[in-house]
RNA sequence: AGGCGCGUAGCUCAGUUGGUUAGAGCGCUACCUUGACAUGGUAGAGGUCACCAGUUCAAAUCUGGUCGUGCCUACCA
């Protein structure tokens, strides 16, 4: 082996062995265990947050693959509708041409070519990652199964009502021309004005303050053009005897009523309203209450139409809005302009800002299928972790509105709707079976809907339909309902909930029992990632490592804002002065293990994926140590019980240990603590002491062979189990190693992956030699202690002697004796019996037990006066609290017994070392 | 405006049903290349657990409030 752990050099083999071999795919007879991929988009590429789930999904499958289960990790990837089609939009753009020019059969090929093109990138960097997926039943959401589900369920849905098309206000994108759902519309506050206009009363009338006119307030100047009504609260008395009058709308020559509804609020602006009902939300529901003309006048790129007076018409939006600025000034009839901050909606792929947008569009009604999806997660079916997720989705349910389901995109699935002249809708699979179906004439020409479904239509099928559902259900069967869905909080509404409703609705069964909610990966100044940001990772660029100038050039490449470009370098350059280390992929998931804590914010720390790299290179040492120590010698499997040393016996009892707190953790999703229990256990105690104990007995094998031989088994099989317990999490280093230490062991099998995974069996627990190590541990760092506090160097051997301890200590001074002058570099180490007066000494405390180092020649008294003084401040003010405790009467007769005592025994330990360490300074000052 | 979360060492975070002398990693200081590992070893410094009340024998932990901070939902034209 190498010295140095290369993680470059392994991982690549690793992924194609495996997947080469079909380990991915499920295995044997035991309990079915199936988590499907969140599809990621086909053409996308992988982010942190991919990573972060994907580090976590492989974990699960691994895991419960090794504890046997038929473990399934289901592969797909998603069209993307929007994302997708913009991409190519903007490459026929480049190239001089459009999407409508080349026609919408053509350009779908050149999707597809796309996607043929880009789409093994994301699958590559899945591999890259090392996630066990099931490669050979990969899917695609275009497929033509999964096309066919999406079929029939939008006709079964259609045929029992629950799909509809509506005229109704849709959150219009006018750069990509189509309706975007609300959960795509993203609302920020920014800066704007609220403009005051004057509206003249018609008729002569006259408000109750005499004057002649009323003012309206708006932040959209321009839609005034659409305005039909003017709305006061009912009881506002300054506007009552004006309801039912009209205003004569400015620069459009219209009469307008006013009206009264107590939507408007009396204590903004000046009470009156303005009401647009073609162009807001609000107004279109003030507009049916009132039974208001409806006038539209945007096109559908929000430029002015032929509804608009005519100088406005053909103005871009915030052309005419200057215009109707200025034009109402010029009349007089501007009153205030002010500044005013607002909530601008803006589409969350094109970031143009949404206009409400008056179209026919396909909606699912929701409310029937929300009801069984409330109930599902309330009775437990299906349980959210961290619980607290519940609350968020059932906010949402209880309060859900219908879908707007299609989408004016010809990238994804055509709605399968078919219309006459008269604009009869036909619904089903084909023109040929519509026309069967209804006995439609030949001479009656039938034209499909134009429209796409959105993209989350067919993602909310994802579980049963990539299962094969509803014709081929081998796999439906045996792995429905999934067992977890391991996903992101910002897309509980978007995909979450509505599989659950789809599901629920079409299968019968709930999609997954458990839903683990991560945290959102974040950069290391708690920024949330984006591509405008600039502050994006790719997982790969932490795994092989990137250079500066490289990093610069990917962040800045294809930026929808170019102007961002300088910005981003210059915080690329100050975040990453020298680029990017490759830290391999196993200290990368790593990272993320023990990122995956509760909360709902996951900070990335590169330090700690450096951390982890080391440890990487920590596990591959003690496995070269453990080979070099076994090469071309005997090993005696399953020694006698007798041969095994305390050490030996020690680390068993500790393994075992950490088997339990892995599985523990693992069941509550708990990776942070899997992780932290892993790195202790290897580090701390394997490597740190068990590695070193067994130093001695190893180097001396000739006075001791049985034990020699007995301590390289132990040495050997804790390995090999480790290597077992960090497998799912450390997939690639734990393999290489393994594949070497197993053949030690006579283990057969071709991969670490499909060995079992270790559980936990109380009998080989040891609390004995676990006492007996502590005393070791205890002995040996107070030694260190004070070596390292009173300056002597490490090469210089040293006498020790041991004073005033029980009969335990002198037992145990008997039988480790080789290991603490094996670990501490001892000339000597004496038991003084009581009656013995110790030399001038540094002192520790073990216990009772006091460790003393002769001054002579060695030690400092002033230090070691310095140290004694801090050492017994300390326990000073520890005591002074515990006595204060032990001295309140409420305390002993409250607290439970066991409380008690430990309080009780604590004071006797401290006021004994207290007095120990006061004898030893008074010494130390009378020399 | 409502809802949710967070505030523990310089930084990133643990702290399970209230009972430890409050922990880990990174960083920092000193010493050390010793036969797995300098991507290392040994020792050490560093926290009145945001603040204020309350409950309790006992609060980082429970309750209320304050301040700070982040997110989500709904919005007033």
């Amino acid at each position: 082996m190498d010295k140095t752990y290369q993680p470059q050099q392994l991982e690549d083999q690793w992924c194609k062995t495996w997947e080469a071999q079909g380990y991915f795919a499920p295995q044997g007879d035991g309990l079915p265990y199936c988590i499907v991929i969140p599809p990621p988009n086909v053409t996308g590429r992988l982010h942190m947050g991919h990573g972060f789930q994907q580090a976590i999904m492989d974990a699960l499958t691994r895991y419960h693959r090794m504890l046997g289960h038929q473990a399934l990790w289901q592969v797909g990837t998603d069209h993307a509708g929007i994302a997708t089609q913009m991409v190519v939009e903007r490459q026929l753009n480049a190239a001089g041409t459009s999407r409508l020019e080349v026609g919408r059969d053509a350009f779908i090929r050149k999707v597809w070519d796309w996607k043929e093109e880009s789409g093994g990138i994301i699958t590559r960097q899945l591999r890259r990652l090392g996630s066990s997926l099931d490669w050979s039943r990969e899917r695609f959401t275009m497929d033509e199964q999964l096309s066919a589900v999406v079929e029939k369920v939008f006709i079964d849905l259609y045929d029992e009502g629950l799909i509809y098309r509506g005229n109704r206000l849709v959150n219009w994108d006018p750069q990509l021309h189509t309706a975007i759902s609300d959960l795509e519309v993203v609302s920020e506050e920014e800066n704007g004005s609220l403009w005051h206009f004057r509206y003249p009363l018609a008729d002569g009338a006259t408000t109750a303050e005499g004057d002649t006119y009323i003012i309206i307030a708006t932040t959209r100047p321009e839609t005034m053009l659409g305005d039909s009504a003017v709305a006061v609260h009912p009881d506002d008395t300054r506007y009552r005897n004006l309801v039912g009058k009209f205003v004569d709308l400015p620069l459009c020559d219209r009469k307008i009523p006013i009206i009264a509804d107590d939507y408007v609020d009396q204590e903004f602006g000046t009470g009156c309203v303005k009401i647009t009902p073609a162009h807001d939300f609000n107004d279109y529901e003030i507009g049916q209450r009132h039974d208001l003309e409806i006038i539209n006048i945007l096109t559908e790129n929000a430029k002015l139409n032929e509804n608009a007076p005519p100088p406005y018409q053909g103005l871009d939006r915030f052309d005419a809005r200057e215009k109707v600025i200025v034009d109402i000034e010029a009349l007089g009839l501007l009153a205030e302009i002010e500044p005013h901050k607002l909530k601008v909606p803006r589409g969350d792929r094109s970031g143009v800002i949404i206009e409400p947008y008056l179209t026919h569009q396909w909606y699912v009604a929701v409310q029937s299928l929300a009801e069984p999806a409330i109930e599902a997660v309330e009775n437990g079916d299906i349980k959210f972790v961290p619980k607290n997720w519940e609350n968020t989705y059932f906010a949402w349910m209880r309060n859900i509105q219908d879908w707007c389901i299609s989408r004016q995109l010809w990238w994804g699935h055509r709605i399968p709707a078919w219309y006459d002249d008269e604009g009869n809708i036909y619904v089903g699979s084909s023109e040929a079976e519509i026309r069967e179906k209804h006995q439609l004439e030949e001479s009656l020409a039938l034209v499909q809907d134009e429209d796409v479904l959105d993209t989350w239509f067919s993602s909310a099928l994802w579980t049963f339909s990539t299962l094969g559902w509803p014709d081929d259900t081998e796999y439906f069967d045996r792995f429905h309902p999934t067992d977890v869905l391991v996903t992101g909080f910002d897309i509980i509404f978007f995909w979450v909930a509505r599989m659950i409703m789809m599901t629920l609705k079409f299968t019968g069964e709930i999609p997954f029992k458990e839903v683990y909610i991560t945290g959102l990966v974040r950069d290391e100044h708690g920024q949330k990632m984006s591509k405008s940001k600039g502050n994006i990772l790719d997982p790969i660029d932490l795994i092989d490592g990137i250079s500066l100038e490289e990093l610069i050039e990917k962040r800045t490449a294809d930026m929808m804002q170019p102007q961002l470009k300088e910005k981003v370098e210059k915080h690329t350059r100050d975040s990453f002065p020298t680029g990017i280390t490759g830290y391999g992929t196993d200290a990368l998931r790593f990272t993320f293990y023990s990122l995956a804590s509760t909360g709902r914010d996951i900070k990335f720390d590169l330090g700690r994926t450096e951390g982890y790299r080391n440890f990487c290179n920590k596990i591959w040492n003690a496995a070269r140590y453990v080979l070099m120590n076994s090469e071309e010698k005997h090993i005696e499997f399953n020694p006698d019980n007798q041969h095994l040393s305390v050490a030996d016996k020690w680390i068993l009892s500790r393994v075992e240990q950490t088997t339990k707190t892995v599985q523990h953790n693992m069941e509550n999703y708990r990776f942070d603590l899997v992780s932290q229990a892993l790195h202790e256990f290897f580090w701390n105690e394997y490597c740190d002491w068990y590695v070193e104990l067994s130093k001695p007995v190893l180097w001396d094998e000739e006075s001791n062979p049985a034990q020699a031989q007995a301590s390289r088994f132990v040495l050997i099989s804790v390995l090999e189990k480790s290597l077992r317990l960090l497998h799912p999490f450390m997939p690639f280093i734990s393999e290489e190693i393994w594949q070497r230490v197993a053949p030690l062991l006579d283990i057969t099998g071709d991969s670490i992956m499909l060995q079992p995974y270790p559980t936990y069996a109380e009998e080989n627990i040891d609390s004995d030699a676990e006492m007996d190590i502590d005393w070791i541990k205890g002995v040996v760092i107070a030694i260190r202690n004070i070596r390292g506090e009173m300056d002597i160097s490490p090469a210089k051997p040293i006498d020790v002697f041991l004073h005033k301890g029980i009969d335990n200590d002198k037992s145990c001074l008997d039988n480790y004796q080789q290991y603490l002058r094996k670990l501490t570099k001892l000339n000597s180490i004496q038991w003084l019996e009581s009656g013995q007066t110790p030399p001038a000494a540094a002192t520790q405390l073990y216990g009772k037990l006091e460790i003393l180092v002769p001054l002579a020649g060695l030690i400092d008294a002033e230090a070691e006066k310095t140290r004694l003084e801090k050492e017994i401040n300390k326990l000073e003010t520890g005591l002074i609290a515990v006595s204060k405790k032990l001295s309140n009467q409420k305390f002993i007769a409250n607290a439970p017994d066991a409380v008690v005592d430990k309080e009780r025994s604590k004071e006797k330990d401290m006021s004994g070392a207290l007095s120990a360490l006061q004898e030893k300074l008074m010494q130390i000052q009378s020399l």
